[in-house]
DNA sequence: ACCTGAACACCGTTCAAGT
DNA sequence: ACCTGAACACCGTTCAAGT
C-alpha cells in the first residue's frame, strides 16, 4: 500500500550493501526512490528511523528463514545446528545487513521489538527441544539459548574485523567454532562424528 | 617525545568515550588537544588512521592488563576464566571503545597488528596451560583460542545491543554465559563450584 | 618539520511553499 | 497527505602560506 515507503527501504539496504552505513545517505536514497532528497522525512523521522526500518525487515526475514530451516530437520541437534550455521552464513555473506541489525539501537520501535522476539522464539524452542532429547546439557533454555548466538554472533563479528586467527595459519572460520562448541556440549559420544554429514 | 601526538590520541579518546565515533570530529579533536581543526592531518594521514591509534592503544593496555592477570593466580583455569571476565568487564565499561578496537579496521597499520598479536599470545599461553593441566579438553590450542574470546566477545557485543535477554526476565548477562561456557568445558567435577570464588 | 586560515564538496535536517 | 527547492550548520579534506 505505502510503496515509496518501502522503495526507500529497498534504496537504504542496497547502499548499506554496498557501501557500509557511511554510504547510505538521505540524498543517495532519494534518488534511487525516485524521490526528493528530503522526502525520507515525510515517512521516517529520522536517518536512523529509516535504518530501524531496514534492521526489522532484515529481522523479519531472519526469522522466516530460520522457521523454515526448523522443519524438515531431523533430529532436534541438527535443526540447533542448522540454526547456528544459517546465522555465521548470513552474517559472514552480508556483513552491513548484520553489524546493523544486531547493532545498537537508539531506536525503540515497536516493529523492531516485535520482529526480535518472534525470531528469538524459534531458537528458544529448538534449544528446549534438544534438550529433551538429551542431545543439549539440562539446565534453563533462556541461559543456553542465550550462549548459543553469543558464541555464533562473537565468531562472525570477529571474523569480519580479521580477528579470528590472525597468522593466517590457525585459520579457523565461524563455522568451524560453531561445530567445536556443539561438539563439547553435545554430551552423547554417538552424536559425535555426524557433525560433517549434517552440514547444510 | 612526540607530545601534539599524544595529546591527539587523548582527546580522540575522550571524544569517543563521551559521544561515540560520531562525537569524533576532527575540529573537536584539535580544539581539545590545543590545535587547530586540520593539525591532527600532519600526524595521521586520516581520521580513520586517528581512530586506529586509539584502537592501537587501547589493545596495547589490554595485553599489559591481561599479562599482569596472568601472574599471581592460582591455577591455569583460574587464570582463563578470569582474563575472560577482564574481558567483558572490559568491554561493558568501555562499550565505545570496545567497538573501535574489535570493529573492521580498513586500516592496517603495523603498530595496531603487532599489538593485537601480542595481546593474543597471552591468551594463548593460559589456555594452553589449561589444557596441559586438564582443566580444559585437549585440541588445538588455536581452536579453543578462537572459540573462548569469541563467545566472550559476542556476549557483551549483543549484551551492548540489548539483544541478550529481551524480556528482561532471563537476564543473562555476558559473566554468567562466559562462566556457563567454562563450567561446560571443565570436565573435571571436582572443578565445579569453586567457581564463584575465582570470580575477580 | 609543524601549524594555520580559507576554501570546497558533502551531509543531515529544517522550513516555507506547492498540489 | 505527500512532495519539492532553498537554506543552515556541520564535517572531512585540501591547499597555499606562514615559522
Amino acid at each position: 500500500v505505502d510503496s515509496t515507503r518501502d522503495r526507500l527501504v529497498d534504496a537504504a539496504a542496497r547502499l548499506l550493501d554496498e557501501g557500509g552505513p557511511a554510504a547510505v545517505t538521505l540524498r543517495q536514497v532519494g534518488t534511487l526512490a525516485g524521490v526528493s532528497h528530503n522526502a525520507p522525512y515525510k515517512h521516517f523521522a529520522d536517518k536512523q528511523d529509516l535504518l530501524a526500518a531496514v534492521a526489522a525487515r532484515e529481522l523479519v526475514a531472519q526469522q522466516a528463514a530460520m522457521a523454515r530451516l526448523s522443519r524438515g530437520r531431523r533430529s532436534p541437534a541438527e535443526v540447533v545446528r542448522g540454526l547456528m550455521h544459517g546465522y555465521v552464513r548470513w552474517g559472514t555473506r552480508h556483513p552491513a545487513r548484520f553489524k546493523l541489525t544486531f547493532g545498537s539501537w537508539t531506536n525503540d520501535s515497536p516493529e523492531l521489538a516485535q520482529a526480535a522476539t518472534a525470531a528469538r522464539t524459534a531458537f528458544v524452542a529448538a534449544v528446549a527441544a534438544a534438550q529433551d532429547d538429551g542431545a543439549l546439557p539440562p539446565g534453563d533454555p533462556d541461559r543456553m539459548t542465550a550462549l548459543l548466538p553469543a558464541a555464533a554472533h562473537g565468531a562472525v563479528d570477529l571474523a569480519l574485523a580479521g580477528h579470528l586467527s590472525p597468522g593466517g595459519k590457525g585459520r579457523a572460520t565461524p563455522d568451524d567454532l560453531v561445530d567445536d562448541l556443539l561438539d563439547h556440549l553435545i554430551s552423547s559420544p554417538s552424536r559425535r562424528g555426524a557433525r560433517a554429514s549434517e552440514r547444510r
